[in-house]
DNA sequence: CACATCACG
DNA sequence: ACGTACGTGATGTGT
């Protein structure tokens, strides 16, 4: 029933409870932000956001359904032989999307990993996985091999192609996402129903998916801007480090000069095999890892990977001695903050079961990391919304997808709106290190990057 | 509703 | 001997 047909006395006491509560809910949540120093955070970052973010839901994002439902139908076809062909090796029709059924045939009647020789194949709780890992191992095999095309296929479809034609709002002809902020443990935002931070763009046929992401018309272009190693331009930061933050002022490769830090040689002599390995060491300090995983990551021999992060630790003493006082202060203190000062509660860091306290550990080291990345995307938002109004210019501000930020931009005005927001997004908050930003514009999402 | 899987940063 | 990095949301299966 509409609100207009509800009987006026109960429309009354229903409208007046609302408000009531929400102003006692006010009061007490204003008290516990007060307490918890959270009010700077509140103020600064979440409570201007609120409107940005609702402008955006609102906005939509429009979406070209004739070439995603033509995406569609090529997919389809393609599920349809490769199912054949997989039944055909199979020697017999089941669910392909069933694990339970898929490992029955895989492990127990055909014996694959036994006929290829392979061991290490993970476990699940119900028995030995069928995830993407494990039948990457086996895929010198043809039916694992088909299994993995399926999957991916079909992961697409169910997804994307399908999916997104059916949530185009008749009124707008756009898609409108929700934006939640407080979803998450660090201060990211989260998007669902549908969800726009996960669009393909690793593999090819993904990439079509994100070609789909246009502008409403033809005067229009896609604008998307994304920070770039904002993570670790964050860490060299928070950790005041002199070698990384050198390294971003010198606007050197950053793996590439972690590379050869860690080697000891010049940059002109780094391979592409040691740029790898500083990589995966960059992106796994991010995390708080430990060598096992970097060694696994690598494929080095422990005793390697731990000679590299030992060697890590003597290029950028800076980082040792960040993560060793980020632990002890979130072992004392039970919580850690980011630069706006959000703060994530940790009583698990003093745990006496071993796996929960390391697990802490590695967010005690990655929330600060990935949360003050959030807050510094937040402000530019709120700062761009507020320059764009300003300076009369049209661009609308579509999407957050936690690095990067995609707009919808009349053609003439694309210049003096990509100078604006780089300007605002690289110095939304002052830092030790200079923050980049990559700009790019398109006729579609893809081609902006 | 739990689980396994996989799309993204 | 064991497990084996941070943060999300959507889907299909199976109970």
């Amino acid at each position: 029933a509409s609100m207009l047909e509800v009987d006026f006395e109960k429309l009354v006491k229903y409208a007046c409870e609302g408000a009531d509560l929400t102003l006692r809910l006010y009061k007490f949540l204003f008290k516990q932000m007060e307490k918890l120093s959270l009010l700077q955070t509140f103020k600064n970052v979440e409570s201007p956001l609120i409107a940005v973010l609702a402008k955006m839901e609102r906005q939509g994002i429009y979406v070209d359904t004739d070439s995603i439902s033509n995406l569609s139908l090529k997919i389809e076809i393609k599920l349809a032989s490769l199912a054949a062909k997989i039944y055909e090796l199979a020697e017999e029709e089941f669910n392909v999307n069933s694990p339970a059924q898929l490992r029955q045939i895989l492990y127990e009647k055909m014996k694959i990993h036994d006929q290829l020789g392979v061991k290490n194949i993970k476990k699940t709780k119900s028995g030995l996985s069928t995830d993407v890992q494990a039948l990457s191992k086996l895929s010198d095999h043809p039916l694992p091999c088909a299994i993995l095309k399926y999957r991916s296929l079909s992961k697409l479809k169910n997804t994307y192609t399908d999916r997104l034609p059916e949530l185009v709002n008749s009124k707008s002809n756009r898609i409108h996402t929700s934006f939640h902020q407080t979803g998450t443990q660090t201060g990211r935002l989260s998007s669902s129903t549908p969800n726009l931070q996960n669009i393909p763009i690793r593999t090819e046929l993904g990439k079509e998916v994100r070609k789909a992401f246009t502008p409403a018309n033809t005067d229009s272009v896609i604008i998307a801007a994304d920070y770039s190693q904002i993570e670790l331009r964050l860490l060299a930061h928070l950790a005041n480090e002199s070698s990384l933050k050198e390294d971003f002022r010198a606007g050197r490769d950053i793996h590439t000069a972690t590379a050869a830090a860690i080697f000891s040689i010049p940059q002109n002599m780094v391979t592409r095999e040691q740029r790898a390995r500083a990589k995966a060491i960059n992106f796994g300090l991010i995390y708080g890892m430990g060598p096992k995983r970097l060694a696994s990551e690598t494929g080095v021999s422990m005793a390697e990977a731990k000679d590299f992060v030992e060697k890590y630790f003597k290029a950028y003493p800076g980082i040792k001695n960040y993560i060793d006082r980020s632990i002890a202060e979130a072992k004392s203190k039970e919580f850690v903050t980011t630069l706006s000062g959000r703060r994530r509660p940790l009583k698990e860091i003093n745990s006496s079961n071993r796996m929960m306290a390391v697990n802490a550990e590695h967010i005690a080291i990655n929330t600060p990391i990935q949360g003050s990345a959030a807050d510094l995307i937040k402000l530019a938002m709120i700062k761009i919304e507020k320059k764009l109004e300003e300076s009369k210019l049209h661009a609308k501000m579509l999407l957050q997808v936690h690095d990067e930020l995609v707009f919808e931009c009349p053609k003439a005005e694309a210049q003096a709106t990509r100078n604006l927001i780089e300007e605002e997004m690289e110095h939304a908050f002052p830092l030790e290190v200079p923050i980049k930003v990559e700009v790019g514009e398109g006729n579609n999402w893809l081609e902006a990057h």
